[in-house]
DNA sequence: TCATAAGCGAGACGGTACGTCGTGTCTTACG
DNA sequence: CGTAAGACACGACGTACCGTCTCGCTTATGA
C-alpha cells in the first residue's frame, strides 16, 4: 500500500504524507529565502535529497509546487484569541497578518501572479488561503457583534478583507513595509470609525 | 546625429527616444497578456522587429524592461479632475484605479516581486509608481480641504494609499477582481466615515 | 515447493522456470520490435504482468536480461539436416541465419555493443551465441569431409564463421538486409572456391 | 551573415563549420571512449564548453549528432595505395579497416542499431559510410582488372562488402578482435581463390 | 561626394532551469 | 517466502529563456 493511502481525511483540507510536507516546507523555506522565480525546483529536490520525479508525481508544474506549498504555510496559522474588545481583536490580527507578510513579502507576488493564470491554481489558492482570512477576520467581528460593539449590518461582503489585504500590499511593496503603527493607524482611524458609524 | 541625441530631458522623467517608446510599449501589451515571467524578451523584440542587442542596450535585464514598461504606462494616467465634492472625487479616482489594475492585473504582482530585489528598480517604481499615485491621492484630498469637507490633520502619512492599494490588491486577486460596487462600498462606508471622524 | 526447485539442471546450459522464461520471451519480444536501447524494463514488466523485483532478482541489470533473452532465442535454433552436399548444406544454413537475422537485426547490434562492456555478458553471448554458431558451421564441414568433399585443412580455426557474420552484418545494415540471392553468391563465387581450393 | 554561411561546398559531402568539427570531433573522442549509450549528450557539451543549444541546433536528437560524428570520422579515412598487386592492396585495405575498427568497436554496434530505426539516419549513414568503403574496394579490384590479374565478371555486385564486412563485424565480436592473421587468412584463402576462380 | 562611425536586424552562443522518462533499489501487502 | 504494485533517488534527454556577442547593413554626419 502506497504511502498517500495511509493518510486518513479527518478535517476539512488535504492530508499530506510526510514526504508530501516535507518538499512542500523545503519548498516554502526556499520561497521565502528567494521568491518565486528564482525558485528551482532542481534545488527543493536537492535540498529534500528528493527527485524530481518525486515531486512531479504530486505536483505538475513548479507553480503548482509553490501554491501548494505557500497554502500549505497559510494553513498553519492559528486563531486569533480573544482579547476582550474589538480594537485589541484587531491589532492582534494586523499583528499576526505584519509578521507573515514579513516572511513571505518576497514570495506572494510571484505567486498571486502565478496564481492569476490558472483555474486550477486559483481553486487552490481561494480555498487554502482567501477562505482561511476570510474566517479569520468574521471570527473577530462576530465576537464584537456579540460583545455589542458592533450592529451586524456594518459587516461588509464586499470589503470584509480590508485589513489583509493592507497588510499584504504594504509588505509586498518595496519601499514601504509595513510596521506596527501601519497597523494601529488602520484600526483606529479607518476600520472602527467604519465599523462604528452611524448608518445612513 | 543619433537617435539618442535627439532626446531633451525638459522636465523630470526620461524622455525617450521613438524606439524606445515603441519598445515600451511592446513590452507593455506582452507584459498585460501574459504577465511577468511568461512574458519573454525574445517574443519582445519579435514583436517589435527589433534586435536583442538593442533592448538590452538600454535595459540591463528583462527585470528593468519590464519595470521602465510598467512605469511608461503608469506615466500616461491623467490627473483626477475636481467632480466638486470629496465624495465624487474619490469615487471617480476610485474608478481610474479600476481601469488601471484591469488590465495590468497579470502584472503587477510580479513586477512587485522583481522590484523588490534590486534597489535599482525599487527607486524607480517608487518614484514613478508611488509618487504618482500619492500626487492623486493628496491633489484629490488638499482640494476637500479647501472646500472645506475635512481638516487637515485626518489625513494620513501612514495610510494614504489606502484607496489604490485596496483596489490594487483585489485586482491581483484572482477570484475577486474588483468591481465599481467595490469602489463605493470603499468610499461610503469606510473611508469617508474615516475622513470625516471626529477626532479623539 | 517453490518454482526455482523445479529446475533440474539435466544438460549444459541454464534449465529455466516457467515464469524466467517467460519474462525472456516478453523481452525477446521487445528486443526485436524495439532493439537494445529503445526497449525498457518498464515495458517488459508492463507486458509480463510482471514486478521489476521478480526481473531484478533474476538479472541485475537492463544488460543482463536483453542477454540471456537473446541467448534464449538463439538456443531455440534447430541443426541444419543432411542435404547430401556440401552446398546443399551450405545453402540451407545461409537461410537458417537469414530467417534468425531478419528477426534481430535491430536488435543485436545493440546486443553486441552492450556486451562488449562486460566480461559476464562476454561469457554468456560466446557460450550462447559463437559456440552454437561454430558447431552449426563444423557440423557441416565434418560431413563433407566425411562425404570427401573438402579436405580437413582448408578448415580454417580463423576464419570459420565467415558466412554467419557477413549475414550479421548485412542484417545489421540498414539498406542492405541479405536476400537468398545473396547466400547463392556468397556459398557458389566465394565459400565454395575457397573450400575447394588447391593449398599452395 | 551566420557562420555557417561561411562555408563553402567545393566537393561531395557537408562542408562544416569549424563549431560543428568541432563538435563532431569531441563526440567521437567520447564515443570511442564510452560507446554509444554511455555518450551523454550533456558531457559532449562540457568537454567542448558549449551549449545543449548549439548541438541540438544542428542535430535534433543524440543519434543524430552520433551518426554524424561518426559519419565524420569515417570521412578522414584515405585511400588504399597502389602496392603493386592485387593481394598487396587487400591486405593493405584489411590492415586499414584493422586500425579503424579498433578504434569504434565499441561503437559501431549502437551507432548501426541506432541507424536501423530512422530513414533519416540510414541515408546519413549510407552515403558517408557505405560509399566510401565501396569506393575503397572497388579502386582495388578496378586496379587489378587493370593489370590483368583479375577479371571484370568475377567481381560482385552482391557481395563487394565481405572484407570490409567480415573486419567490422569481427570487431564488434566481444571476444575475437581481429588481427592481421584475420587478414592475411581471409584474403589468401577466400578473396584470391574467389577472385581468381575460373566461372562458370 | 564619399568615408567613417554608430545604431540596428538578425541570430548564434554559453549557461541554466524545466519537465519527462528510464534504471535499479526498495518497501508494502497479498497469497 | 515469492510476487505484484509502485514509490523512490539518480541522472540523461530535449526544450526554452536570458544575457552576451559577432556579423553585415544602413544611415547620417563630417571631410
Amino acid at each position: 500500500m502506497s504511502d498517500a493511502a495511509v493518510q486518513h481525511e479527518t478535517e476539512t483540507g488535504p492530508c499530506l504524507s510526510e514526504r508530501e510536507t516535507q518538499l512542500l516546507e523545503t519548498t516554502l523555506e526556499l520561497l521565502y529565502e528567494t521568491g518565486y522565480d528564482k525558485l528551482t525546483v532542481d534545488e527543493v529536490v536537492a535540498r529534500a535529497r528528493a527527485s524530481k520525479a518525486t515531486v512531479y508525481r504530486r505536483w505538475p508544474s513548479k507553480a503548482d509546487l509553490v501554491v501548494a506549498a505557500f497554502a500549505h504555510g497559510v494553513r498553519q496559522i492559528a486563531t486569533v484569541p480573544d482579547t476582550g474588545s474589538l480594537r485589541g481583536d484587531l491589532l492582534h490580527l494586523g499583528n499576526v497578518l505584519l509578521d507573515h507578510g514579513r516572511c513571505n513579502g518576497a514570495a506572494i507576488g510571484g505567486v498571486m501572479a502565478e496564481v492569476k493564470r490558472s483555474p486550477k491554481l486559483r481553486a487552490v489558492f481561494e480555498r487554502e488561503f482567501l477562505d482561511a482570512r476570510r474566517e479569520l477576520v468574521h471570527s473577530v467581528l462576530r465576537r464584537a457583534v456579540d460583545r455589542g460593539e458592533i450592529t451586524p449590518d456594518v459587516i461588509s461582503d464586499e470589503i470584509w478583507d480590508l485589513l489583509p489585504a493592507y497588510v499584504i500590499f504594504r509588505s509586498l511593496s518595496p519601499s514601504r513595509p509595513p510596521t506596527e503603527k501601519t497597523i494601529v493607524t488602520l484600526v483606529d482611524d479607518v476600520l472602527l470609525p467604519s465599523l462604528t458609524r452611524t448608518l445612513r
